[in-house]
DNA sequence: CCGCATCCAATCTGATACTG
DNA sequence: CAGTATCAGATTGGATGCGG
Protein backbone atom coordinates (compact mmCIF):
# COMPACT_ATOMS: atom_id res chain seq x y z
CA UNK A 1 0.00 0.00 0.00
CA UNK A 2 2.48 2.44 0.24
CA UNK A 3 4.84 3.44 -2.87
CA UNK A 4 7.16 0.75 -2.40
CA UNK A 5 9.33 0.74 -5.37
CA UNK A 6 8.43 -2.78 -5.95
CA UNK A 7 7.23 -2.45 -9.26
CA UNK A 8 5.31 -5.11 -10.79
CA UNK A 9 6.59 -4.77 -14.18
CA UNK A 10 8.23 -2.11 -16.20
CA UNK A 11 5.08 -0.26 -17.23
CA UNK A 12 4.61 0.52 -13.84
CA UNK A 13 8.30 1.89 -12.86
CA UNK A 14 7.83 3.96 -16.09
CA UNK A 15 4.42 5.50 -15.10
CA UNK A 16 6.01 6.61 -11.84
CA UNK A 17 8.11 9.27 -13.31
CA UNK A 18 5.69 10.17 -16.01
CA UNK A 19 2.80 10.20 -14.28
CA UNK A 20 1.50 14.23 -14.74
CA UNK A 21 -0.71 15.78 -16.29
CA UNK A 22 1.57 17.63 -18.68
CA UNK A 23 4.79 15.60 -18.45
CA UNK A 24 4.56 13.41 -21.31
CA UNK A 25 4.14 16.44 -23.57
CA UNK A 26 7.16 18.23 -21.26
CA UNK A 27 9.50 15.49 -22.57
CA UNK A 28 8.39 15.21 -25.82
CA UNK A 29 7.96 19.27 -26.54
CA UNK A 30 12.05 18.90 -25.37
CA UNK A 31 12.82 16.09 -27.16
CA UNK A 32 11.93 17.85 -30.77
CA UNK A 33 13.11 21.49 -29.48
CA UNK A 34 16.13 20.57 -27.77
CA UNK A 35 17.42 23.21 -25.16
CA UNK A 36 14.55 25.43 -24.64
CA UNK A 37 14.42 28.15 -22.59
CA UNK A 38 11.55 28.17 -19.91
CA UNK A 39 8.97 30.52 -21.54
CA UNK A 40 9.23 28.77 -24.97
CA UNK A 41 8.51 25.75 -23.46
CA UNK A 42 5.32 27.39 -21.20
CA UNK A 43 4.40 28.25 -25.30
CA UNK A 44 4.55 25.17 -26.71
CA UNK A 45 3.16 23.25 -23.56
CA UNK A 46 -0.61 25.35 -24.48
CA UNK A 47 -2.68 25.89 -21.67
CA UNK A 48 -0.17 24.68 -18.76
CA UNK A 49 0.09 27.25 -16.08
CA UNK A 50 3.34 28.60 -14.61
CA UNK A 51 2.83 26.23 -10.99
CA UNK A 52 2.28 23.38 -12.93
CA UNK A 53 4.82 23.73 -15.46
CA UNK A 54 7.56 24.32 -12.98
CA UNK A 55 6.39 21.87 -10.69
CA UNK A 56 6.48 18.99 -13.61
CA UNK A 57 9.88 19.75 -14.52
CA UNK A 58 11.18 20.22 -10.68
CA UNK A 59 10.03 16.49 -10.15
CA UNK A 60 11.03 15.38 -14.29
CA UNK A 61 14.67 17.19 -12.66
CA UNK A 62 14.73 15.28 -9.36
CA UNK A 63 14.01 12.09 -11.32
CA UNK A 64 17.07 13.23 -13.74
CA UNK A 65 14.96 12.70 -16.99
CA UNK A 66 15.51 16.76 -17.39
CA UNK A 67 18.60 18.96 -17.02
CA UNK A 68 17.90 22.79 -16.38
CA UNK A 69 20.66 24.95 -17.14
CA UNK A 70 20.56 28.84 -15.36
CA UNK A 71 22.87 30.94 -17.08
CA UNK A 72 22.44 33.40 -14.15
CA UNK A 73 22.06 36.46 -16.42
CA UNK A 74 20.08 39.70 -16.21
CA UNK A 75 17.86 39.36 -17.59
CA UNK A 76 17.28 35.91 -16.56
CA UNK A 77 17.79 32.95 -19.14
CA UNK A 78 16.63 29.35 -18.16
CA UNK A 79 17.25 26.39 -20.10
CA UNK A 80 16.01 22.97 -20.24
CA UNK A 81 16.72 19.75 -22.21
CA UNK A 82 16.76 16.28 -21.88
CA UNK A 83 19.46 13.75 -20.06
CA UNK A 84 20.41 11.09 -21.79
CA UNK A 85 17.72 8.98 -19.81
CA UNK A 86 15.02 11.41 -20.71
CA UNK A 87 15.73 11.06 -24.53
CA UNK A 88 15.46 7.23 -24.12
CA UNK A 89 12.24 7.82 -22.49
CA UNK A 90 11.17 10.47 -25.40
CA UNK A 91 11.73 7.73 -27.74
CA UNK A 92 10.10 5.20 -25.96
CA UNK A 93 6.80 7.92 -26.26
CA UNK A 94 7.28 8.36 -30.18
CA UNK A 95 4.94 5.34 -31.19
CA UNK A 96 2.07 6.91 -28.55
CA UNK A 97 2.72 10.11 -30.41
CA UNK A 98 2.26 7.92 -33.68
CA UNK A 99 -0.64 6.67 -31.88
CA UNK A 100 -2.52 9.50 -31.60
CA UNK A 101 -1.51 10.84 -34.84
CA UNK A 102 -2.80 7.90 -37.05
CA UNK A 103 -5.76 7.52 -34.84
CA UNK A 104 -6.92 11.18 -34.11
CA UNK A 105 -10.18 11.44 -36.13
CA UNK A 106 -11.46 7.95 -34.21
CA UNK A 107 -10.23 9.61 -31.12
CA UNK A 108 -11.82 12.71 -31.84
CA UNK A 109 -15.57 11.00 -32.56
CA UNK A 110 -15.93 9.08 -29.26
CA UNK A 111 -14.76 12.18 -27.12
CA UNK A 112 -16.70 14.05 -28.75
CA UNK A 113 -19.93 11.03 -27.93
CA UNK A 114 -18.35 10.93 -24.55
CA UNK A 115 -18.76 14.63 -23.69
CA UNK A 116 -22.30 14.84 -24.74
CA UNK A 117 -23.37 11.92 -22.99
CA UNK A 118 -21.30 13.50 -19.69
CA UNK A 119 -23.06 16.90 -20.68
CA UNK A 120 -26.75 15.23 -19.23
CA UNK A 121 -26.49 11.64 -18.08
CA UNK A 122 -23.94 11.03 -15.47
CA UNK B 1 -9.02 26.20 -22.12
CA UNK B 2 -12.24 23.62 -22.53
CA UNK B 3 -11.17 20.52 -23.31
CA UNK B 4 -12.39 20.64 -27.02
CA UNK B 5 -10.60 18.17 -29.12
CA UNK B 6 -8.61 20.22 -31.02
CA UNK B 7 -5.23 18.22 -29.95
CA UNK B 8 -2.11 19.87 -29.92
CA UNK B 9 -0.62 16.88 -31.65
CA UNK B 10 -0.79 13.21 -31.68
CA UNK B 11 0.60 12.52 -28.08
CA UNK B 12 -2.00 15.14 -26.59
CA UNK B 13 -4.65 13.21 -28.67
CA UNK B 14 -3.35 9.72 -27.07
CA UNK B 15 -3.22 11.00 -23.71
CA UNK B 16 -6.69 12.37 -23.42
CA UNK B 17 -7.54 8.50 -23.61
CA UNK B 18 -4.98 6.91 -21.09
CA UNK B 19 -4.98 9.11 -18.26
CA UNK B 20 -6.08 7.92 -15.34
CA UNK B 21 -3.76 6.41 -12.59
CA UNK B 22 -4.06 2.30 -13.86
CA UNK B 23 -5.33 2.78 -17.25
CA UNK B 24 -1.93 2.04 -18.95
CA UNK B 25 -1.40 -0.91 -16.64
CA UNK B 26 -5.81 -2.27 -17.43
CA UNK B 27 -4.68 -2.34 -21.45
CA UNK B 28 -1.49 -3.55 -20.65
CA UNK B 29 -2.89 -6.97 -18.76
CA UNK B 30 -5.51 -7.26 -21.25
CA UNK B 31 -3.07 -7.67 -24.17
CA UNK B 32 -1.23 -9.84 -22.36
CA UNK B 33 -3.95 -12.07 -21.19
CA UNK B 34 -6.54 -11.95 -23.35
CA UNK B 35 -10.29 -11.90 -22.19
CA UNK B 36 -9.87 -12.08 -18.53
CA UNK B 37 -12.75 -11.86 -15.60
CA UNK B 38 -13.17 -9.20 -13.44
CA UNK B 39 -11.30 -10.18 -10.59
CA UNK B 40 -8.75 -11.32 -12.25
CA UNK B 41 -8.12 -8.15 -13.47
CA UNK B 42 -8.41 -6.73 -10.57
CA UNK B 43 -5.85 -9.29 -9.08
CA UNK B 44 -3.66 -8.47 -12.03
CA UNK B 45 -3.65 -4.73 -11.15
CA UNK B 46 -2.72 -4.67 -7.79
CA UNK B 47 -3.53 -2.41 -5.46
CA UNK B 48 -6.41 -1.00 -7.30
CA UNK B 49 -9.54 -0.67 -6.15
CA UNK B 50 -13.01 -1.86 -6.94
CA UNK B 51 -13.84 1.67 -7.48
CA UNK B 52 -11.22 2.96 -10.17
CA UNK B 53 -11.40 -0.48 -11.64
CA UNK B 54 -14.13 -0.50 -12.59
CA UNK B 55 -14.38 3.56 -13.76
CA UNK B 56 -11.35 3.34 -16.03
CA UNK B 57 -13.18 0.59 -17.59
CA UNK B 58 -16.36 2.16 -18.53
CA UNK B 59 -14.35 4.85 -19.57
CA UNK B 60 -12.18 2.80 -21.51
CA UNK B 61 -15.33 1.00 -23.10
CA UNK B 62 -16.75 4.30 -23.63
CA UNK B 63 -13.18 5.17 -25.77
CA UNK B 64 -13.65 1.90 -27.66
CA UNK B 65 -10.42 0.80 -26.79
CA UNK B 66 -12.09 -2.22 -24.04
CA UNK B 67 -15.16 -4.62 -24.93
CA UNK B 68 -17.07 -5.55 -22.28
CA UNK B 69 -18.68 -9.30 -22.39
CA UNK B 70 -21.86 -10.05 -20.08
CA UNK B 71 -22.49 -13.97 -19.90
CA UNK B 72 -25.75 -13.13 -18.12
CA UNK B 73 -25.18 -16.23 -15.49
CA UNK B 74 -25.16 -16.73 -11.94
CA UNK B 75 -22.91 -16.65 -10.43
CA UNK B 76 -21.75 -13.34 -12.51
CA UNK B 77 -19.41 -13.82 -14.80
CA UNK B 78 -18.07 -11.02 -17.03
CA UNK B 79 -15.00 -10.50 -19.14
CA UNK B 80 -13.35 -7.96 -20.29
CA UNK B 81 -11.24 -7.43 -24.18
CA UNK B 82 -9.20 -5.26 -25.89
CA UNK B 83 -11.08 -3.53 -29.40
CA UNK B 84 -8.67 -3.56 -32.42
CA UNK B 85 -8.01 0.09 -31.39
CA UNK B 86 -7.59 -1.26 -27.43
CA UNK B 87 -4.98 -3.70 -29.51
CA UNK B 88 -3.20 -1.11 -30.98
CA UNK B 89 -2.78 1.12 -28.76
CA UNK B 90 -1.55 -1.90 -26.54
CA UNK B 91 1.12 -2.05 -28.90
CA UNK B 92 2.20 1.52 -28.48
CA UNK B 93 2.80 1.14 -25.01
CA UNK B 94 5.30 -1.92 -25.28
CA UNK B 95 8.41 0.57 -25.76
CA UNK B 96 7.37 2.39 -22.71
CA UNK B 97 7.08 -1.00 -20.90
CA UNK B 98 10.46 -1.72 -22.22
CA UNK B 99 11.80 1.48 -21.31
CA UNK B 100 10.82 0.60 -17.78
CA UNK B 101 12.40 -2.54 -17.31
CA UNK B 102 15.72 -1.59 -18.54
CA UNK B 103 15.66 1.40 -16.26
CA UNK B 104 14.53 -0.29 -13.35
CA UNK B 105 17.26 0.07 -11.43
CA UNK B 106 18.06 3.46 -12.24
CA UNK B 107 14.24 4.56 -11.53
CA UNK B 108 14.26 2.95 -8.10
CA UNK B 109 17.50 5.03 -7.24
CA UNK B 110 16.13 8.16 -8.29
CA UNK B 111 12.54 7.19 -6.75
CA UNK B 112 14.23 6.70 -3.36
CA UNK B 113 16.05 9.54 -3.42
CA UNK B 114 12.94 11.84 -3.67
CA UNK B 115 10.65 10.02 -1.13
CA UNK B 116 13.88 10.18 1.29
CA UNK B 117 13.96 14.14 0.62
CA UNK B 118 10.19 14.54 0.94
CA UNK B 119 10.03 13.17 4.16
CA UNK B 120 11.77 15.92 5.74
CA UNK B 121 12.37 18.91 3.86
CA UNK B 122 9.50 20.11 0.93
C1' DC C 1 12.28 36.85 -17.84
C1' DC C 2 11.82 33.25 -14.66
C1' DG C 3 9.75 31.71 -11.00
C1' DC C 4 7.64 31.32 -6.14
C1' DA C 5 3.67 31.77 -2.71
C1' DT C 6 -1.02 31.82 -1.61
C1' DC C 7 -5.55 30.82 -1.84
C1' DC C 8 -9.31 28.28 -3.47
C1' DA C 9 -11.95 25.12 -6.60
C1' DA C 10 -12.27 20.94 -8.91
C1' DT C 11 -10.94 16.49 -9.60
C1' DC C 12 -9.30 12.15 -8.28
C1' DT C 13 -8.57 8.35 -5.13
C1' DG C 14 -9.52 5.00 -1.94
C1' DA C 15 -11.68 2.57 2.33
C1' DT C 16 -15.78 0.79 3.76
C1' DA C 17 -20.07 -1.12 3.48
C1' DC C 18 -23.73 -2.93 0.78
C1' DT C 19 -26.55 -5.27 -3.35
C1' DG C 20 -28.22 -8.73 -6.95
C1' DC D 1 -18.73 -12.78 -8.59
C1' DA D 2 -19.26 -8.36 -10.18
C1' DG D 3 -20.25 -4.55 -9.21
C1' DT D 4 -22.65 0.15 -6.62
C1' DA D 5 -22.96 3.84 -3.04
C1' DT D 6 -21.13 6.94 0.07
C1' DC D 7 -18.07 9.75 2.12
C1' DA D 8 -13.51 11.59 3.52
C1' DG D 9 -9.08 12.83 2.25
C1' DA D 10 -5.45 13.60 -1.06
C1' DT D 11 -4.00 15.53 -5.19
C1' DT D 12 -4.27 18.50 -8.90
C1' DG D 13 -5.34 22.70 -11.22
C1' DG D 14 -5.30 27.44 -11.94
C1' DA D 15 -5.73 32.68 -11.07
C1' DT D 16 -3.47 36.20 -9.02
C1' DG D 17 0.08 38.83 -7.21
C1' DC D 18 4.86 39.40 -5.80
C1' DG D 19 10.19 39.19 -6.11
C1' DG D 20 15.06 38.74 -7.88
Amino acid sequence: MPSLPGFTCGLDATLRVVSGKWKPLIIYFLAQEGPIRYGELRRAVRDVSDKMLIQHLKELEADELVKRTDFREIPPRVEYSLTPLGRSLAEALVPLCNWGVENMVEVKRVFEQRQAGDAKGR
